[in-house]
DNA sequence: ATTTTAACATACATACTGTATGTATGTAAA
DNA sequence: TTTACATACATACAGTATGTATGTTAAAAT
């Protein structure tokens, strides 16, 4: 009965990409593991063998989300060699790819309460939001926004962002992300005239 | 056994109350109702004859801390009779009011989870985000931004200072407050150039 | 070849929500 | 004033979900 470590391997991937389906569908609270396990042909043990507990399965699931998505935004971002530009096409790059039916729910909504705000922030070095930090860090070395806490800037656009690809998703209407963007490049607009 | 109206009515409060310092302690998953009644002095039973589930009393207690919350905003708002003054007074004075202990995890984390993003909205007209979408509506006949979506704006400023209010909460420095505020400024500046 | 250990399955303990039922008391009408 | 009923709870229990302990089998390691 038991594996090879390569089957071990797939094992875990069909866990985790189980798992990602009930939790988008569902939503963390009202998925159950029992489900996960049945739908993948498994039991209670396997899961439990390879992941901590269901806070881990789910941890495991967005970790590779995030990547995903922060591989999304630095290909975008890397399409144009302007500061301002880059900032712009990261942002549509991050809303486009969160409202994704697959991504909304794990990482727009349960994320952050489910594993804590704080190791929400700590994910990992290419979670989204360190990419933003990044960005508008180098912004300001080039003399942009001086007056500004870049810290304070980040969780500001993250949080218009997260709220504003939520209100999108709902809308169910692509023009909705033109919209918002237009707001986001009202705010770039006010940042550049800031010193 | 039976107690009078107004007896019952110190019944409902009681839980609320409770209710409330254990949301806030513990978050809403992690909240049991049997902790809730025993603290209250009660059993089940008087909790699920007035509520009518766990999701109920989360429920009533958001309400409270929102007609409170928007109580406060208003009030600061029409400090002035600018209306970009207005719009500033009533941003920080939600965030103030949301970083409270009491307040953050119910409503900056849990609250949109628990009870549903949709039902989150329509809570009821008086919530706070209502009030922004109110102040800024009055401000796009007044000809400004005409060229954006107000609901748009509404939402990314909202999520804006959702996240900016959690980081400021999490660094349990009153300075933050300012600085995030600050940025909000900055973002004002690209309002007032766009029509 | 033998031992060890990884990869599960199964059974069970625990915890929490929600419901069904019982009881005592206030209240209103006859 | 007594009867009928509703209200405000208490208690006990059922259902469900997580997590753990233990057993089993086969792959690795020695």
């Amino acid at each position: 009965m038991k594996k090879t470590k390569a089957e071990a391997g797939e094992t875990i991937q069909l866990l985790l990409q189980t798992g990602k389906q009930h939790f988008a569908k569902y939503g963390y609270a009202k998925t159950a593991l029992e489900d996960i396990v049945k739908d993948s042909g498994l039991t209670r043990g396997a899961l439990y063998h390879h992941f901590k507990n269901k806070e881990g399965l789910f941890f495991a699931v967005i970790e590779s989300i995030q990547k995903q998505i922060a591989q999304n935004i630095e290909q975008q971002a890397s399409k144009s060699s302007d500061q301002w530009e880059q900032l712009s096409l990261g942002c549509r790059a991050f809303i486009t790819s969160a409202i994704e039916p697959d991504h909304k729910q794990i990482i727009l909504i349960d994320g952050p309460v489910v594993i804590g705000w704080n190791r929400w922030r700590q994910l990992d070095a290419n979670h989204s939001m360190r990419l933003l930090y990044n960005q508008l860090e180098q912004m300001q070395k080039n003399g942009c926004f001086l007056s500004l806490s870049v810290e304070s800037l980040t969780h500001s656009l993250s949080g218009a962002m997260n709220e504003s690809a939520l209100w999108i998703a709902e809308k169910g209407s692509f023009d909705s992300i033109d919209e918002a963007m237009h707001v986001l490049d009202v705010y770039f607009e006010g940042l550049k005239q800031t010193n």
